[in-house]
DNA sequence: CCGCGGATTTAGAATTAGTCTAAATCCACT
DNA sequence: AGTGGATTTAGACTAATTCTAAATCCGCGG
């Protein structure tokens, strides 16, 4: 029988949205990486960078991380980490806890549910809301 | 001069749909809300139940909680709490976190920000998930 | 070569969540 | 009764994302 073995996968769109994300260190959003996209290979559709986001999503390259505002927005930091959005300006950035897994135990515990992975939300300030920055 | 003092605030709209998040044990879309508010007060419109799920997050009567799944979801618990969300089935339960106080610090430490609330999200399989169970 | 099929890309239409607008209504107070 | 601020309504509008259908790409068998 015939082992039909389809492999591309990695196509030159693919790739530039995945080289977008990559160097870039906040947290652009889908249209962000269609202008940037467009940049490396202007045919590319909107529909297309939405497609390849979800391929690189799934192939663990990217993660998707989205809060109330609106859009979806995708970090190339792919390991387990967690956020702190300021309620000022709105900023976005990584960090990393150790020491989740007691954490994701108890939670586990209290939820009753079978626990994968836990993620953290801090809101608060960004050291440039603090210091009255302008933004 | 007048001290024109505008007090009603709590209308029969916004009453309804207060009542309807209250009387739900999960987590309402905007659309949930507007369906059953509309069977209380037949001429309510979209617009209000936004308006008034607005008026109700910033007196602090419902939470506004929202993941990747497109709507935002409402809750009427509005005491800090956390989320575990089942990967399987999507279902979202709140759950209650003791000592948040040190985490929260621990995540300002890391991030730099001023911290201001922490919330904590499970991922995993809820119970019914877990045992097998169709959907 | 030649062309077929599966996967991918494209452009644009469609869908969905949520906001905005302008006119009608409500209501406390004069 | 009348004015003004807040609220409600219906529907238009916007933004994000998904869908659709046609075009393209590509490896393989004949």
């Amino acid at each position: 029988m015939k082992d039909t073995k389809q492999k591309p996968k990695l196509t030159p769109q693919r790739e530039a949205v995945y080289q977008v994300i990559q160097e870039r260190d906040d947290h652009p959003t889908a249209s962000d990486i269609f202008e940037a996209a467009r940049r490396r290979l202007p045919s590319i559709s909107y529909a297309t960078v939405y497609n390849s986001l979800r391929y690189l999503k799934e192939a663990g390259l990217v993660l998707e991380i989205s809060f109330g505002d609106s859009a979806s927005r995708y970090d190339r930091e792919t390991h387990r980490h967690d956020h702190a959005i300021c309620n000022d300006c709105g900023k976005l950035v990584d960090f990393d806890l150790p020491d989740t897994t007691k954490l994701m135990q108890a939670a586990a515990r209290k939820s009753h549910f079978k626990p994968q992975s836990v993620h953290l939300t801090l809101r608060g300030y960004c050291p440039d809301c603090v210091a009255g920055n302008r933004h």
